[in-house]
DNA sequence: CTTGACTCCGTACTATGGTACGGAGCCTAT
DNA sequence: ATAGGCTCCGTACCATAGTACGGAGTCAAG
């Protein structure tokens, strides 16, 4: 598949896609081909699609960039001990992240229901955080 | 207080209050005081040290400063139906991002066991997403 | 009354993760 | 065979959230 199509199906912009190939988080295919007739532009196959995905999922799961590109060396290395480091410090972080939503969400949550309540004057919004 | 006790307090860079206060998150107090010898330096109160540990939850909360900047106008106003409508937004953002921390979480965890596992030969660490 | 720490302020720079632009060349359908 | 889209590539620019710097002035303690 061509630049513009792998960007279609991985759901991001043509430039992103340059940009991790920048980065080398994404592979930069030959442009000369078997066939004569597909001489000037580069094609993408699966793989570079599953890898593209891989790095929106790392990406959601809080990875940088940086770090994903790690991930993507340790992927095709045998460093099961790094990839278990990193992997494990991800899920503390994730942890950590969960439990501090979760309190920021019961304080909206309060505020919430401050705000619909007919019979306050206002929200105490700084008030709502207080407790965080 | 000064800015730099104020800074300590709140757990930030002097430089970050400056920041804030360019940004209009924090005010900016007065440098003339009523003692003649307090001249030339901005003092800072509780009241200011409650806003500043405000905003820093706020943005725990995924909040953009740019938000926060309106949630503390509306903190002062009466506009309820405004406070509910982003505290709402909010929460649902929340949850979102919760729940897909969870499928993060669940797939390193998976590889994570993978690579403790003395059998396998290494991590598949981007087949490890490929369900996200 | 000086020394060292702190404050003030403007301006510039940083990192992260992209997005935009523009001229060239290529590709496909009519 | 030509018009319109795409692609290629380098370079520049953007938003967000700060951090750094440097010179001048101020403050408190010895």
């Amino acid at each position: 598949m061509t630049i513009g199509q792998l960007a279609r199906q991985g759901g991001v912009n043509v430039e992103t896609i340059r940009y991790y190939q920048r980065r080398g988080l994404l592979p930069v295919p030959p442009q000369s081909a078997s066939a004569p007739s597909e001489g000037r532009v580069r094609r993408y196959d699966e793989a570079v699609l599953r890898r593209l995905r891989f790095i929106k999922s790392a990406q959601a799961a809080g990875f940088t960039l940086t770090e994903i590109a790690e991930l993507l060396e340790l992927d095709a290395s045998s460093d099961r001990a790094r990839a278990r480091e990193l992997a494990d410090a991800r899920i503390a972080a994730i942890e950590k992240t969960i439990a501090e939503l979760d309190v920021a969400r019961r304080a909206l949550m309060g505020l919430s229901r401050q705000c619909a309540a007919a019979d306050t004057l206002h929200c105490p919004i700084i008030a709502a955080f207080e407790q965080i």
